[in-house]
DNA sequence: ACAAAAGTGTTAAGTCTACACCCATGA
DNA sequence: TCATGGGTGTAGACTTAACACTTTTGT
């Protein structure tokens, strides 16, 4: 029984492109390769599947080693396979995207990987096609992003909604008005409304929401249409 | 310079879900495998990448060979990578689905091929993780629909309102108000109107439309609603 | 003349958008 | 007391959903 001759096998390679939100600013995580080739140069995390693995764990394993976090958010984004891509060897790279909060991790990071944070309009060149990669998933983002409730996992269990608000502007690049969005947000009972207020960034405060969890969770695959139509800007 | 050493290089196939309408029903097409492993059991179209290729082209080269046919929508869909998912070897599969017109490439299928178009709800037994792949292209393509005008891409150049409407109505098991429905369909300006009818499906005959392609294209990321809302179940 | 599918209009409900003022607090 | 950001309500425009009758024509 001969089956599967002749074929050839090639390397497949995972590559994360890692979003972390500040409270200001989306930005995503790089490394500077310490090895060949390319070295020096800023690439996106990535490694190679294991024989035992799939590209899900795979993905998780890159994410744990660079970060030291478990239970990220964590999906699938499309394999890229331009069979020049590396110009060494052929690699096909399946491209993952996750969701950080970039506080609460902002210790474990980048003490043994040279990885920096960078703002997504100050992103520099990098290595291969991960620019392409890059650009590919901002885009996804902000689709799922208009449909379905995901920008929690940018933030903090705590948050507030003008910090919710603040990133939604950031990822759409685009004013919402206040009134509206709180009331879009709240109409779709995720939220918990907490006693406590957040007294960092105004006088006043600004009281604390958490997720209701089985709510989210139900709804995750929903419809919740969460930018004004007009700016839900879908384009590159 | 060492490279990539010691890494383990795999297999990448390309599996195709193919999807047709009938006039009545989404179907899609298998074929009965020629070859071992699991001789004679239906599976979808597949096959290997080739070193020159990256898989888009290795899709279109499958669906050349299986259908004939050229310039089909194709998309990638996602990567399957279970470790044992063909239990013979390590292989992972880049899924990609296709939407053709049944109809006009009907007598150019199936000939060399065992190929064979089936309803959705009558899909056999298939090899390896091919149910799993069939089952996320039937999500994926309701979440498009959904939202993009993409299933003009199932139907043939020349089509009437209802034949439309009775194709979303396959796809997401569910009755359109015929009024609301081309109400909607028309208020996109994507298509129109031929001076022509159809007088195959009743006495009175529909008038054909036919794509605007420049505003088709043009439109073809924007979010369109086709669906009720409340119809527009997007769970498995 | 009748059966079968095509085509079309209106109204009520709901949703979305634009907009402005008061509140609580720390400095 | 004042400057800063937080919080809330309403009215008009628009969109959606529900609904029924007339038209055409082949048999």
């Amino acid at each position: 029984m001969v089956k599967y001759n002749g074929q050839t096998k090639v390397l497949v390679a995972i590559d994360c492109i890692i979003f972390g939100f500040d409270g200001n600013e989306l930005k995503i995580l790089l490394i500077q390769r310490s090895f060949s080739p390319e070295k020096f140069k800023w690439s996106l995390m990535g490694g190679f599947i294991q024989p035992n693995e799939d590209l899900d764990q795979a993905a998780n394993h890159i994410l744990k080693t660079l970060t030291g976090l478990e239970g990220v958010y964590l999906e699938q984004l499309y394999a890229f396979s331009n069979p020049n891509r590396d110009p060494f060897e052929r690699i096909i790279s399946v491209a993952y995207f996750a969701l950080i909060d970039i506080l609460k991790y902002e210790t474990q990071i980048s003490n043994n990987y040279h990885a920096q944070w960078f703002s997504l309009n100050q992103i520099p060149d990098l290595i291969f096609d991960h620019n392409q990669m890059v650009k590919l998933a901002k885009k996804q983002l902000r689709y799922k992003a208009a449909l379905h409730p995901i920008l929690f996992e940018l933030l903090p269990g705590k948050f507030t909604i003008p910090q919710l608000q603040n990133l939604y502007e950031g990822i759409f690049e685009t004013q919402i008005d206040k009134r509206n969005f709180s009331r879009k947000i709240l109409s779709t009972k995720l939220l918990i409304k907490q006693p406590e207020k957040d007294k960092l960034n105004s006088k006043k405060g600004a009281f604390y929401y958490v997720l209701d969890m089985p709510k989210y969770i139900e709804n995750f695959q929903a419809f919740l249409y969460f930018i004004p139509k007009q700016q839900a800007s879908l384009q590159d």
